[in-house]
DNA sequence: AGCCTTTGACCAGCG
DNA sequence: TCGCTGGTCAAAGGC
């Protein structure tokens, strides 16, 4: 079934290193081939409607979505030990086209004016390179970008890479981010509280994450208790992907997401959505209380979609 | 004491 | 039908 279309998936690629590139290295397969595929939220958890893509509901029109939360994150997002955000201000817009995902490097038009970083939802028609050339373009984006003096950005490649690709079709929304040292937790709004079936974006790799730039707390969580399920080698991704639940008793949210060896998150993946409220930042993480304001404010920017997910502290 | 992370193995889906 | 890959489970260890 389809039901990957049921789930609310939001992917975040990133490519900062190399994505697929290296995929040979890995596994030899090509990126996610396999696409991701999945099944866990039922229907009726779903808020939006599940088309392949994301649909944007009749209210919204796609600017409403550059100018929701999640793809404002960025731009809002100050650095302040609060939002957890070190990230500059510029970072990077999102743009949601209509039903496919396009957005293409957006620099600074459309959407805002951040340019520096690349956001891209990548339409299932894009298929004209290679993986292995997309992900070089992605990576050549993100290295300007970074170049620039974004510390964060994040790209979204046009390129779609094959994965992609696949998100797309299984109405994952991807966005590829590239985290530079300072790790790229976004916030975007924040106030929000909650809304209770967000798929929440940070996760705990964050706490991981500060390795990688100064943001000690970069994390990304959403406010939600996450656990560490399981982590494997992806084929068409250089770095491990994490695999992470919900600790929440009848929550099935799960977000997978990819990390670089800086500590970079490279990909986050939200699976369903949270039908429970935040639970008290308070938990026995410190760090964890950090994310969870970041990741508030993650709720929020994918909330303002239709909940269906949310990125966390990664750029969009 | 409880929860989370880590790691290996197993299972299912797809080509 | 086989092989590959992704995703999940379960056990052990650590905080």
């Amino acid at each position: 079934m389809e039901t990957a279309a049921d789930t609310n998936d939001f992917r975040l690629p990133a490519p900062p290193a190399s994505a697929c590139d290296s995929a040979d290295q890995r596994s030899g397969g090509g990126c996610v081939g396999g696409g991701a595929r999945y099944k866990l939220m039922s229907p009726a958890k779903l808020p939006i409607s599940r088309s392949p893509y994301i649909t944007i509901p009749p209210g919204l029109s796609p600017t409403s979505f550059l100018e929701s939360p999640v793809m404002l994150s960025n731009m809002k997002a100050e650095p302040s030990p609060t939002t957890g955000s070190f990230i500059k201000p510029q970072t990077v817009h999102g743009s949601f086209l209509s039903n496919s995902y396009s957005a293409t490097a957006v620099s600074s038009d459309a959407f805002g004016e951040r340019a520096s970083s690349f956001f891209e939802f990548r339409p299932p028609s894009i298929s004209n390179m290679t993986s292995a050339d997309m992900k070089n373009k992605m990576r050549e984006q993100s290295v300007q970008l970074q170049g620039n003096s974004q510390s964060q950005f994040q790209s979204f490649s046009s390129l779609s890479s094959p994965k992609a690709e696949m998100a797309a079709s299984s109405n994952e929304l991807s966005l590829h981010i590239a985290t530079s040292g300072a790790t790229a937790t976004t916030e975007a709004d924040d106030d929000e509280q909650n809304q209770t079936g967000n798929p929440s974006c940070g996760p705990q790799a964050s706490h991981s994450d500060l390795k990688g730039g100064t943001a000690s707390s970069t994390t990304s969580e959403d406010g939600y208790n996450w656990r560490k399920y399981g982590q494997k080698l992806v084929k068409g991704s250089e770095f491990p992907r994490s695999y992470y639940k919900c600790t929440h008793p009848n929550c099935e949210v799960k977000k997978l997401f990819e990390r670089s060896h800086d500590g970079q998150i490279t990909e986050i993946i939200y699976k369903g959505t949270h039908d429970h409220p935040k639970p008290q930042p308070s938990r026995r993480y410190a760090a964890g209380a950090l994310l969870t304001v970041q990741e508030d404010r993650s709720d929020k920017i994918l909330s303002g979609r239709d909940g269906k997910g949310r990125l966390s502290n990664l750029i969009y």
